[in-house]
DNA sequence: GGTTGTTTGTGGACACCGTCCACTTTAACG
DNA sequence: CGTTAAAGTGGACGGTGTCCACAAACAACC
């Protein structure tokens, strides 16, 4: 045992016994969600699997549980991270319209592009979109020490973004002020339900122009339940 | 070994070796299914385990590698019948509508009637109502000697059953024709959306009131939809 | 009816997974 | 310095899906 240059006969070089601790202070536990979230991007919840991202993150399956209790509170952290991949995209989407905030017609087209983003992460990341959705009962999510500017900073979840659409469509007068409250909940589920069914669902198999066409005949549905 | 009475001496009986292949023709594979609805009952598709199936019937889990090429062909079997459930569940749900088919008032009702037995079911049934969206990428489905007296039975699919409410609103004079074509996309999105959110969702948490209050808002937004 | 061959169930084994335990090394702090 | 808590290691256990070779039960055929 001792120290220094023992061991080591063959080039394995298995374990230089100087390699060891020399990451930086939150690395591993960093690197094992990272290496969490490219297994869920390839094959979904399912396949962020403890052993193999201890694996990528060259260390011993044993000492991912100095950094989460479990295998399901590695897979909650990995769900918040592909979650919040699905609110960047989302923000992204909508960014790209251009108008005043209460313009009608850009407040309509930013309310379509949050659907669209949406349904277009989950066609091009089903991993990533069925893990963000795979929270583990317990768990429910993990706050790693987020900074709370008391609401100065803005919601970029997936819910967030899409009430502040459909709040700058009440302000543009687009939707009656009546119709706001709740409307959020049948336009997600339209949206989300439509996503599985033709994610891991039983319309998963159809061609590209069944599925633009789907989207398209979804968001006006939508829009004709606006008024 | 021989034959006739022997064995049966106390309960545990482990092996009589006269009680090898004394099961009928297709039972174990009836009973491997019927154990992984159980199990999907319970904990979803993931609890469909194989050795726990075998356990069930009481045979060796090799025994299940006779019926089923692996345990993805079995929870395919699992996911048919989890469907078939739901199918049936709705088609009870319709049942108890009455009036003729044509009958505006009573086609409407017979709409929203399929729309509260799927979210009924999820929301009773969650394990089966995830497993029977749970079909595994191979082994589509698994037609076990089917019947097919050409289109003489009717569709118990949740999808088959939606058109052809929608179809008796065309019918009955409450949708026009050409709002027909692809409706159905959109309303099983909503609806399966909704399930899917306050099921294993992010809205799982919810109480049973505001649960009411979103399924009611979702089919009130659904029939504003159709006009 | 006895032989033969195909199904069906058995026993044992393998690799992989999540998880626990005891141990050693490292880094931080007085 | 020395001490102590954190972080990583090694080895083990039970559970799972799956493969192989073998034996019993059935079906079929001459």
């Amino acid at each position: 045992m001792t120290i220094a240059g023992a061991g080591e006969t063959a080039e394995p070089a298995p374990k230089p016994d100087a390699e060891r601790r020399r990451r930086p202070r939150g690395a591993v536990r960093a690197g094992l969600i990272a290496a969490g979230v490219e297994l869920a991007r390839a094959g979904g919840p399912d396949a962020v699997v403890l052993r193999e991202a201890t694996r990528l993150v060259g260390v011993v399956p044993n000492a991912a549980y100095r950094h989460f209790a479990d295998r399901d509170e590695l897979l909650a952290a990995v769900c918040a991270a592909a979650m919040a991949e699905l609110g960047d995209r989302m923000a992204e989407g909508v960014s790209q319209v251009t108008g005043p905030r209460d313009d009608p017609n850009a407040a309509f087209l930013r309310l379509g592009a949050i659907g669209t983003a949406y349904l277009r992460f989950a066609r091009e990341e089903p991993g990533l979109f069925a893990t963000a959705y795979a929270v583990p009962d317990e768990h429910p999510y993990i706050p790693p020490s987020e900074e709370e500017d008391a609401g100065a900073v803005v919601d970029r979840s997936p819910l967030g973004q899409l009430r502040s659409a459909l709040d700058a469509l009440v302000d543009a007068g687009v939707l009656r002020p009546g119709e706001r409250p709740g409307v959020e909940y049948p336009i997600w589920s339209g949206v989300h339900g439509l996503a599985v069914l033709t994610g891991q669902g039983p319309l998963r198999d159809v061609d590209d122009e069944e599925r633009a066409q789907l989207e398209q005949s979804l968001l006006s549905f939508i829009a004709k339940g606006l008024e």
